[in-house]
DNA sequence: GTGACTTTCGTAAACGTTTTCGGCGCTGTG
DNA sequence: CACAGCGCCGAAAACGTTTACGAAAGTCAC
């Protein structure tokens, strides 16, 4: 004998009072309920899983999709598990868990995804480094689930979000360079699909345009979402005829192969050419002059991750208004050296 | 109507048939099979997760557990997402998925684990950032869950387990550094209670009195698991009055912040004293001088965690020899500039 | 004291699978 | 022709829960 019989005959009492009694129903003696509870923690009595999922057509859990190969991601891995930690906060909150889907750099991320949301082991989903054209948007949006994307996709109409500010970052960081005389202003970018270059892009022509300066496309540098391509980046900057006098950055690891590339020239980052980076990062914190960037707390964004997913979720209307979020979220300057260099 | 019946309904057989048919029985014409796998495509059928756990009594993923405060797992750069790609790769090929189950800082690790075996959302387990004295281990034999851990623990007698090779490590770089004059060697390693350190600096033990070298517990200086760890290590080294001519690391972030420290001593590694790191990273690439240090393959890490997995599940005994690993994982030195300092 | 209402609980169906068991029809053998 | 064997399939039980429904007993008002 097994379960919640096993629990229901050492009570002398029928497995649905037990039921009833775990689950908080108002139909249950207060009395029995609390022998049902005390007998449930002596016997290290834990409802299966699979069962619940079964008769009430919900796992308690949501899903948070990852790809493992990540570099794509364009964040190293400490970003996400701040991330997990404030989603898993909040979660927990409602007597809900969080499991990560990691999917294999061997698979399709959309081939994958299906895969999860057919076989329906969690509830809701949320997506991370989010494409351009992001096939995973319609899937989920058929497949009727609850999710929201970390990151905003680009064309599919619109969905749930919520995303770093990267225009305001790329606008506070062309409103300080262009205050210190800076015109020539260039951006490096990493060069895959995912969205958030593009929507700094953006945010960068509209800072140049409200200080009245024509944007060239030269200056936009994609690269490798990697160290090596911050190196790469310095070398495409330090080629150039009309050589821009400042860089901004939208992935944080770039700045890393950047300072080796210009440091190899002889360029020194804040005394001949200003640099601005993206998030602050455990590497940007020891780079030499210090990097002038933005932080944010991730377990926070974690929170308000997971609160506006469960904003999308009917299950908890009663806690959570619903409705669709689409929220950017801010980052704060933090002043260092690297922009010191002023025309 | 809907899963498994609606099939059936539509090619007019039985839903027993069509289960057959789509789990590769024997005892269904081929032609049938065919046509209940044509139509499961036409309709998108896919079996129901918690019908199946409920019924075989096994869900078909394995967990990961991973502690998403930790400063232990707040690699530089993506050790874990690395390895998760290699298990998954391993994994995918029996149809088994990887979840990856984050504890937040807010939840014990054990008790967070004990809810995860109980509810019985995963077969297996792997488990990761291993304490000296670790309760997971005993709660995991008691649940005759099979496992296996990404790191050795310390006293409770042997479980399955895939470590790194830290005693290689050690072995390796006292080796090095003693060829090149050096005496009196100090060991940074994080102070936390992960066990990695205790094997480490047992190895590092071993490797001096092969060399006939006293061994000095003042040079064995435990710090902070983060790159400040370093830059404290770095004060405490030259505070000494012995000053150590030489310095191994055990966790990787340390270099960054010994680095750092020493710099602004003015003492440079590799000229003025002579360091050895451990992983291989990101930041370590970056380092000037170059760092010596260790590298490793993620992926294939992953890979043998996961084979050695199976190896432990009954259900997998015909593909994987079962018994229990315990095994090292070699890695492969990389030389540098920050050992040059020859005595 | 009767009916209505409330509190508390037991019974049984249902969730979507897999799998055992038995049966049907066919083939081959004696 | 009888019977065993085989290939294929349908019926039904089982997995562990939750929950709709109804029943029993108690309470209360009239």
């Amino acid at each position: 004998m097994k379960g919640i019989r096993r629990l229901a005959e050492h009570l002398d009492i029928s497995i649905g009072t037990v039921s009833r009694a775990l689950n908080g129903r108002p139909d249950v003696n207060e009395e029995t309920r609390r022998r049902v509870l005390d007998a449930a923690a002596e016997l290290g009595y834990v409802p299966n899983q699979s069962g619940r999922s079964l008769r009430q057509g919900s796992t308690s859990s949501v899903g948070f999709m990852i790809e493992s190969g990540s570099g794509i991601a364009g964040n190293s891995d400490n970003f996400f598990f701040g991330v997990f930690d404030g989603v898993q906060n909040v979660l927990g909150r409602h007597h809900l868990d969080l499991v990560v889907l990691p999917c294999s750099t061997d698979e399709d991320p959309a081939a994958y995804l299906q895969r999860m949301v057919t076989r329906r082991i969690v509830d809701a989903l949320i997506i991370s480094a989010t494409h351009r054209k992001d096939h995973r948007i319609e899937l989920l949006n058929k497949a009727r689930i609850p999710f929201i994307a970390l990151g905003r996709s680009g064309t599919q109409g619109p969905h749930p979000w919520l995303d770093l500010d990267f225009e305001g970052v790329a606008n506070r960081s062309v409103d300080r360079l262009v205050a210190k005389g800076h015109r020539r202003i260039a951006v490096g970018a990493p060069s895959n699909d995912i969205n958030l270059s593009f929507v700094y892009i953006d945010g960068y022509k509209a800072a140049l345009e409200r200080h009245g300066i024509e944007f060239d496309p030269r200056l936009v540098l994609r690269v490798a979402s990697s160290e090596l391509g911050g190196y790469q980046l310095a070398h495409d900057i330090l080629a150039m005829d009309e050589r821009p006098t400042a860089v901004v950055l939208v992935y944080e690891l770039l700045a890393l192969g950047l300072y080796r590339g210009l440091n190899e020239a002889g360029v020194m980052p804040g005394r001949d050419i200003a640099v601005i980076g993206f998030r602050e990062s455990l590497v940007a914190k020891f780079l030499s002059p210090a990097l002038t960037c933005f932080k944010l707390s991730l377990r926070d964004l974690g929170i308000a991750l997971g609160e506006s997913l469960l904003a999308s979720m009917p299950a908890y209307a009663e806690i959570y208004p619903q409705g669709t979020v689409r929220r950017v979220w801010p980052m704060e300057l933090v002043p260092g050296e690297s922009d010191a260099f002023t025309l």
